[in-house]
This record gives structure tokens, C-alpha cells and sequence, in this order.
DNA sequence: AATGAATGAGTATTCATTCAT
DNA sequence: CATGAATGAATACTCATTCAT
């Protein structure tokens, strides 16, 4: 069994797009194998089976995700604007996976292996020790309060995204600008001053 | 002295457990019979098929967060008492059947019907008017702020608490406290005032 | 399980209009007992099973053929008149019960039990008899050869009848007339004299 | 050194013989690859559904019965020979496949998908189209009246060849001779002259 | 006697996986 | 290396039969 190359990559590319339009009962190997240009057989010759390709799959977008948050995180620039790209980012990310893995780890259990699962929780708590990094830095710039744990925050912050993208999924293509309500809920809160 | 209907709402019951816990394919027809007491011929003589199970089992959900919500709003409290209310009785239903419907709904329309999938986006908007209801009781004792919508607010609120509860995952049992620094959070916001 | 009575009656007669329309295997026993008007349980009080109602409305059908047959049989008619009458009242049965039962009696052993088969091609031997006797009454008459033994005569005369039927099908309210080509067949052959 | 479509052929034979002998429902998939030499999944393979075998093994049949008197009209023998010929060509096809195919288009019509039914439908007319034929040079030779339409004298041949053949049952193997009654009876009828 | 709710044995079909080429 | 024809284990659903009322 294959362990890198372009084929395989190939493989999960378009795996990954599958199991996200149709979920993993109803992406059949055909399908996969289609898709990759690739004949059925060949997929055996890259992994083990259809749950390796899946949890390969998971970690691949979650991996990816990471990168797109350490992109985010490395970027010359404040505190505000970079809140303001994770929100952006995020949308684009949604728009091409869902949410199918990082808010359903739990639920999924039964579909990815025992140990797939560990290792994308592991991943996942590396995103938000990412985003609490970004957190840090708006600690140190002096525009966020230190008293409530950076991870906390990051709580506050990726739930109120997610769900506000649900909110307005109808709407995709909106871009979050510095002014949007829901920002100015994230850095104040609702309670009358 | 049985209800009328009870056969059908024990199937329901068992079925909705089976397929949070293992998932749509994995749960077997056999496995609601013997998991419902029933026999196998029994299930089709209540519903029409497994789908059909699966649909009345979501929206069955669906309806129980609705009225556990409306109890909140119906309760004679303040907007305060009411929001730690909701983060608790949410915890709750979580633990009972995760969230793999609320939170999914758009990701699972190959599983549900096209119908129950509107049948339930319906119920959902319920749930946010719900909240925004509790919000606007807020706005009147004047402890929420006024320009920002309601739904807005619900938005931030319940993405915190899910996310919170997926952060907190492994102290299910803890209950949310009114100076737990999340609530302060989603009071306060982060920003350094 | 009783033997006699107008229900049991009922319950043949309605089973055997749908085993001819829709065949042994799509007949369902809740197809029977709402068109016999009767309770799916009482079925069994009269029949021990559906294999038996089958057999049952098999056996009551060739009799009412044999019936109707010995009806012509015994009319104060000429063998001309009788041939006749035999061709059109062919015609009346086909058409309320097709051919499934008598021509195929051997094609359907695997329906019928075995002891209703030996029962019913006893029966049918009873039907070769009963149109050998008007032949008998021809050859009196000197309209028939005697040479020819009147069982193969029947033969002849019930084979035709029926695949005339077959190649008439379209024309089923087309009674039979003395002077149609059919019959001359029967009686001259085709040979040029 | 397999021909192609060799297998889908097995399939197919196998089929037809087991339809023949225990019916449509009673014949189950199982059966059909056992019989085959084939897996389960490979019936699948070849054909949409056991429907689609059926109806194939049935137009294969009809098509075999049309080859089978295309050989007797095109063989080098007068119309006697040929008749005689057809008989006995007859008891084999018989014999192999018993008549529930030719006598029960119409019977079957719940079985058989409409579309094959028509198929069918067509080609029997196209037997007696052939038989006609055969008829037609008896007409040549001056030994068939010429006054009665070919068709209906096929009637009258096929029809009692096939009810001969049931009431002949027990002797299979017998064939018939030129100077049978059953012969004699076609060609003058069984009129005194 | 009459019923019909409950049952579970029985079956067509699907699809991940194998392996000969 | 790559393939896809062949496979059979697994499963939703049907319907004749039973039996408590």
C-alpha cells in the first residue's frame, strides 16, 4: 500500500467532495473511483478500505483547516483584522466542507475509526490553542480583556461564527465587515453599559 | 391499560436513541424492534418505512427542544434567571441526543426527506424566535442593549453555548453558573473597555 | 374449520375472481377477505390456508365448467347444435376465468397441491368424457365418422376452440355461427376432396 | 476460451428451465446462480432484476419456438412432410418448456413487464405467420382447400396438436406417425362424407 | 364465532472487497 | 502497477398465519 504520490492525493480530493455531498453511505466506491479517474481496484492499492479513505478524508480537511487558520494567524497584521479574517475564512471553508467533522467529531463516532477520532480531537484542540494565540495577541495589543482564558474566548468566538453562518447561510457570499452587529456583539457583549 | 398510540411513540422513543447513538445506516430495523420490544412487522405497521421513522424521530426532537425552550420563556423569571435556564436545559438535551439534528440539518438532507428537512428549517426558525423572545424581555429590563436584533443576539447565544459544550465536553454534568465567565462574556464582550 | 356454508361460499367466489386477475403469489389473503367482506382471521376459520383456498376455488371452477358442459350435454339438441353451443359457452368461461386452471393444470402443479392436481385431472377426464358423449350422439346420428375414436374427436374440437379463442381475442363478444369457416374446418378438414 | 456473452447465455438457460419447472415466485435468485454456476451478485451483473431475467428467458424462448418451425417451413418437403415434422417438433418444445409461455401470454401479463408482453405478443403472430406459410404451399400443391384463410386453418393445427399432446401426456416419446388418426382428422375432418 | 394487531420467516438487491489477468 | 468482473454477506421490507379479545 502507497503511502504518498499524486494519485492517492487525487483520491482523496475527490473522496472528500463526495463524502461531503453525500455523506459516507451514500459515496460508493464507484463513485470514488469515477471521480478519481481511476479504476475500483486501484483504490485498494492506496488504502485499506473505504473507512481509511474516509478518516484519511477527515484528517486531510482538518489539517487543512489548521493551515488556513496558521495562514490567518501568521499574517502581518492586528488583533481586529485578524478576528475579522477568521470569520471570512471560515466562511469559505464552511461553503466547501460543511461542518460535517469539526462540530460533529462526537457525533461521527460511529463512522470514522477509534483512533481517527483521537487524532482529529487532538487536531481540533490545536485550533484552538491557533486561535487562542490570536487571542494573546489582542491581550497583549490591549484590546482584549486578560481576565477570562484566551480559550474561553475562543469558545465565544468560533460558536457565535458558526452559528451565525447557519443563520445566514442563505447568504454565502457575504462578506463580515468590521461593523457588522455581530462583531460588535463578540468585542461588548449584549448587556446595556 | 395502555395509551392509544403509546406503541407507536415507544418505537419512536427507541429509534430516536438508536440513531443518535449509532447513526441513520448503522441502526437496523432489527434493532428498533428488539430496542421498541416489537416485532419486526410491527415497526411497518406504524410507519411506512425506516426514513419515515427516522423523519417523525428528528422532528419528534425537534418539537421536545421547542417546548423544553418554551418552558424557559414561559417561566416567571427574570432575563437573567432565564438565560442560565437556557444554557442549562440545553446541556441537558445535548446529553440526551447530541446535536445531530439542529446543527445539521442542511448536512443531512440525504437522509431526510425533502419535506421533513423543511418541515424542521420551520421548526428551528421557531427556536429562534423563541430566544429572541427572551432577548426582547431582556431589552425591556433594560439589561439588553437595544440596537442590536434579537435574532442576532440568539445567534451569539446559542452558537457560545454549543460550542462551550463541546469545549466542556467531558464535565457534562457541571452545571453553568450566573458568574461562570462565559456568561460574562457573552454580557461583556472581550474588548477592554 | 368448517366445510359448508354461504361464507366459505362467498370467500371462493371472490378468491377465485382474483386469483384469475392477478395470479396465485399477487393475490394477498387481505385482498381476499375485503373483497369476500369478511375478517382476515376468518379466513382460516374456513380454509387452512391460502394454498388450500386456492386449491378449493381451482376445483370449484372445473366443476362449474363440468357443469355447464353437462348443462349442454344434456340439452334436447342435434350434435350440430350442441357443437355450437359448446364453442360459445367456451367462449362465456374463458372470459370469466381465463385458461389458467385446464390448459395448464400440468404448468401449475407447483401451485395446486399434489392431491388437488390428481383431483382436478380426474376432472378434466370427466370433461373429455362429457364432450366425447355428444360426439357419441353425432356419430348416432350419422353426422360424425365412426371410425375415429371420440376422445381424439374432442381433442380436436376443444384444441381448436381454444386457440381460435387465442387468435380471436380481441373479438370476444363475437358469438359463433353455424356457417363460420372454423366449423367447417372441424368438420371436413382441409384436404381437397 | 469463454465467448463473450457466454455467461449472460448460462444465466439465461438456467433460468428458463427453473421458471419452467417451479414458476416465477417459486424461483429464486439463489436458485438461478446455483444453477448458473455463478455468484449472486453476478446475476446482477448481467441483468437490472430477476423481472428482467424472466422476460428474457421468455423472449428467448419464443424466439428459439420461431427458429425451430423456421427450419421445418425452409426444409426441402412437401406440405405433408412439413406437417408432420411441425407436430413432432412440437412434442420436443414442448417437452422442454411445456406451453406456459405460447398459451398464456395473457395470463401472465401480471408477471411479464407490458413491454415484453408486447414483444411476445409480436412474435407469436409471427409463428403464425410461418405456420401460414407452411400452409400456404399445402394450398400450392393442391392439397389444402383453398377457400379457407391460412391463419385459421394454423388455428385449427395448432390447437389440436397442443390439446393432443396434453391428452397424449403420459407417452412422450411417441411420435406421430402419418397414418395417425389425429393426422386424418386435420385433413378431412370428422364430417361424414 | 369473528376479528385484526402482532409477528418473523423468507428474499431481492446492494456494494465493499478480492484477485486473476 | 492497474484493473474491473465476480462475489456473497448483509438488510429493508412483505405477507401468511396466529391468537388474545
Amino acid at each position: 500500500m502507497k503511502v504518498k504520490g499524486q494519485k492517492r492525493q487525487d483520491i482523496l480530493k475527490y473522496a472528500g467532495i463526495l463524502f461531503k455531498d453525500k455523506g459516507f453511505h451514500n459515496t460508493k466506491m464507484d463513485d470514488i473511483a469515477v471521480a478519481a479517474g481511476v479504476g475500483k481496484g486501484t483504490l485498494y492499492e492506496y488504502f485499506k478500505s473505504k473507512q481509511d479513505i474516509f478518516d484519511e478524508a477527515c484528517i486531510e480537511y482538518v489539517e487543512l483547516t489548521i493551515e488556513t487558520i496558521q495562514d490567518v494567524s501568521n499574517m502581518e497584521s492586528t488583533f481586529d483584522e485578524k478576528l475579522l479574517a477568521l470569520f471570512n475564512v471560515k466562511v469559505k471553508m464552511e461553503s466547501e466542507f460543511e461542518n460535517i467533522i469539526i462540530d460533529n467529531v462526537l457525533s461521527w463516532k460511529n463512522i470514522m475509526s477509534e483512533k481517527t477520532v483521537k487524532t482529529i480531537i487532538k487536531k481540533i484542540s490545536e485550533i484552538y490553542k491557533l486561535v487562542a494565540t490570536i487571542i494573546d495577541q489582542g491581550k497583549e495589543e490591549g484590546v482584549v480583556v486578560k481576565n477570562i482564558p484566551s480559550e474561553i474566548i475562543a469558545c465565544s468566538i468560533i460558536g457565535t461564527m458558526s452559528e451565525y453562518l447557519v443563520y445566514n447561510i442563505k447568504n454565502k457570499d457575504n462578506e463580515i465587515k468590521e461593523n457588522d452587529l455581530i462583531i460588535d456583539l463578540l468585542y461588548n457583549g449584549f448587556a446595556v453599559k
